[in-house]
DNA sequence: CCAAAAGTGTTGAAGTTACACCCATGC
DNA sequence: GCATGGGTGTAACTTCAACACTTTTGG
């Protein structure tokens, strides 16, 4: 009778240790949480068609704005690193290689009121000053279908040109993105990263379009890409498509490396 | 006989009060601080013949490297402003226009012995992660002999090729900053910022040899700049130089403006 | 046979690179 | 008169922008 009475007791007081000791790991990662760093990612994905953004929803009753994934780092962690797994967290997506655009620091990014309100519930310090790095990618859509958890409610690819609100200063973070990747497609061969590994160059002629918001006559377009070396044709056909069907193309990874090092541009000095 | 000595406790207390005051706000300044992020700032500057860089000597007894002029940001403030406050206070320069370089958050950039020891005496939380923003600038150097204040013992230009040590993570940061110039060499008219009102073409000449670190054919050069329409030449000489005067030239303004915005760049689509 | 997108060449203008010699000044 | 850096032109080549019609497929 004795026994069971202390196995009964040891028990309850295992679960409660462990309750406990749940409570207390969840209690260090918190505190481990950095409160003034935190790193926000814009993903771009790209539908044939148009450029699209990864956005999270945030659970809450009151309607919020979509936000951009993001929280705050670990103290021990490389801003890299937190980008990466912040993203997973939020959205699912692995190992994606995430490329730093800036810090954005004004004091006032985080005193919208919706923002507040729903910083009370999340965070420790709501009130903390938070700086935070904003990091882009591209990536295929194809590969990945948005699944959201912790904080976020839903992940959804949204097109760029239909984003008019975000939380936060997340639109300014979104306008610096895209701006950096109008550059950047000037400068390396990043178009590899939107599209299925095989493809078509009217495919990749919409994707400049795209990204730099403007139409671009189509022989000049296929002449100066087919220069760079950068794509290959597979001399296959499309099949099923109810016009002429198109060759395919794959990126040749060693131009790709060649020109991702010493870069396409060739006004300088 | 009263009166005097109650005059005497009223000065006495007086002056305890003023002290405690001068702590206080010395405190509340410093509370104020953010432990955890700051701001690096590279100042480049050029000789006529090389780039220099602006770096601070930190007051120790032991031999410490160099350090870029920077310090964490108070949480009221905004990063940009944090960057002109902490470059001024620590170098004297005034008012100088900083471009953001972006976040470095490798965990360790703070670890280096001599580093930490350092931030024993200086920061009230020396092992406090840091996230530091860089920032870039370019000065006349005519303009500014440097003047050290704070936690400065002396501040100095360095050539930028004979650095090979800085505190922290400071030759990455320097690093970036260079390459950042290159860049932006190409794509808006800088060299504006680092050549007094007047100078001679050649001038210009070695200011872009210097910066991108390679010799340019001076013909082209020169015509390549003529047709920029950015300067234009005041049809004065140089006097007093043992060889053939030089033509002064002006940057002009107008132009500058549009480059600004427009870019440089002729490669894209 | 029709709709829809694929694919293809030329031309005139502008820009790029490479290269060598004479000029004006201070000493 | 000599050392020093200032200043200039051309030719061969590459790149750029603008532009319209034929081809192949599915339905």
């Amino acid at each position: 009778m004795f026994f069971l009475v202390l196995c009964v007791i040891l028990t309850l007081s295992n679960i409660q240790n462990t309750h406990k000791l749940i409570e207390d790991i969840e209690k260090n990662r918190r505190q481990e949480l950095n409160p003034n760093i935190s790193v926000d990612c814009v993903i771009f994905g790209f539908d044939f068609d148009k450029l699209n953004v990864l956005v999270i929803d945030r659970a809450d009753g009151s309607r919020l704005p979509c936000a951009l994934p993001g929280d705050l780092i670990f103290n021990h962690e490389h801003l890299d690193h937190a980008a990466i797994r912040v993203l997973e967290e939020l959205t699912g997506l692995k190992n994606i290689y995430l490329e730093q655009i800036g810090a954005f620091g004004d004091p006032n990014r985080i005193s919208k009121e919706s923002d507040q309100s729903w910083l009370q519930k999340v965070r420790e310090q709501p009130q903390a000053r938070v700086v935070t790095i904003g990091y882009y990618s591209l990536v295929k859509m194809e590969n990945y279908l948005p699944q959201a958890s912790s904080f976020a409610k839903s992940a959804a690819w949204i097109p760029v040109n239909k984003i008019t609100e975000l939380a936060f200063d997340h639109m300014e973070i979104l306008d610096a993105a895209k701006q950096r990747l109008k550059q950047m497609i000037n400068i390396r061969p990043i178009g590899f990263n939107l599209l299925p590994e095989k493809f078509t160059l009217s495919q990749l002629h919409r994707l400049y379009e795209a990204i730099l918001d403007k139409p671009l006559d189509k022989r000049n377009f296929r002449r100066k890409i087919q220069k760079l070396e950068l794509v290959k044709n597979l001399k296959e056909k499309q099949f099923g498509v109810p016009h002429k069907p198109s060759q395919l193309f794959m990126f040749d990874g060693k131009t790709y490396e060649k020109l991702m090092q010493t870069g396409i541009n060739n006004f300088g000095f």
